[in-house]
DNA sequence: GCCGTTCTTGCGAATAGTCGCAGGAGCGAC
DNA sequence: GTCGCTCCTGCGACTATTCGCAAGAACGGC
């Protein structure tokens, strides 16, 4: 019920099957108790698998397309998404946050030094995950960390430097 | 040379001993081939072991002693203070990052359900850092995490939710 | 289909944080 | 003590993100 009516409008907006991912996240949204619209179906959409994209690159890829839209929808819209576990949001360093679709599980390191990134296999990270949810019950969404720090090659370079005068 | 001079200064500034931080602090400063300021070692004293502080807590704790100083110093320097070493910062979700002096490393655990928040020994963390530098050799400065997630009895809603209709 | 309730959205203003630049201060050299 | 080099700071503009509110849209009921 209800959910008849929707796929039915999704079939009739154009692109006919077209991966279904709308179909898909409409039924997400429902079975959260959350209300199917134009804006989140679009947002949606503009995600690309494998990518950091920042609200406004989100933004300017949903406006063509949804042109009354505002910012504020699309970070609420993406908010939400986080919160349904659709996708990950991470402070990358960049000066503005990142949204990444929730495919496979990675994170990554950056060195503060040289900005060098490297991604991690969520294998390392799951543990942590593990003995959360143990001791205390927590289910944590680590599910896209931005490790900062220095990188291997940094860290000896500081060291080096401590070790004489550290004229910088 | 130039740390006895800047020792002297210390003395002279007024309450006598006191603790000690500016001196540490000029120490560590010099160390690190940087420059000692009234600023910097104003904005250090402002901080309070064990207590998280935004950029504009500390700022209002600074302004009355320093008169002239400007928020985007606050923010530089307490950048500076975090590679350092000398204070973490974290999003811990209240809209504004948090600040606080690196005394006994501990992290956070926050339900993004209900605001519960709690406080996790860094015993559970440390491999994560072991297993980053063992196998990177990247030093990752994991001192202050803020780890968003359920909690278990709204983990436990969730699922007894989901179980039913979903009626939110 | 139409209606009412409740959730969403657009909008504009407010807050948080960053950046470039020109003047000021720290510190080593003399 | 003074000088010069370089770093640091105040300032103002700018970007990123959040918020309150009133109009608009979704959806269950009839
Ligand atoms: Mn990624
Ligand atoms: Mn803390
Ligand atoms: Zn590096
Ligand atoms: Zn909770």
């Amino acid at each position: 019920m209800g959910e008849t009516r929707a796929k039915r409008a999704d079939e009739r907006a154009g692109d006919f099957v077209v991966s279904g991912r709308r179909a898909e996240l409409a039924e997400r949204l429902r079975a959260a108790g959350q209300r199917v619209t134009a804006q989140r179906l679009v947002i949606l959409e503009a995600l690309v698998p494998g990518l950091h994209l920042s609200a406004d690159d989100i933004y300017a890829r949903v406006a063509p397309l949804l042109p009354a839209v505002n910012r504020s929808t699309v970070y609420r819209t993406l908010e939400l998404f986080r919160d349904l576990g659709l996708i990950s949001e991470t402070d990358l360093g960049g000066g503005a946050r990142q949204f990444e679709l929730l495919d496979d599980r990675h994170h990554h390191l950056i060195c503060r030094a040289c900005g060098e990134a490297i991604d991690v296999d969520d294998a390392l990270v799951a543990p942590l995950r593990a003995a959360l949810r143990d001791r205390y019950g927590f289910v944590a969404g680590i599910d896209h960390l931005a490790i900062f720090g220095m990188c291997d090659y940094c860290a000896h370079e500081a060291e080096r430097r401590e070790g004489l005068g550290d004229t910088e």
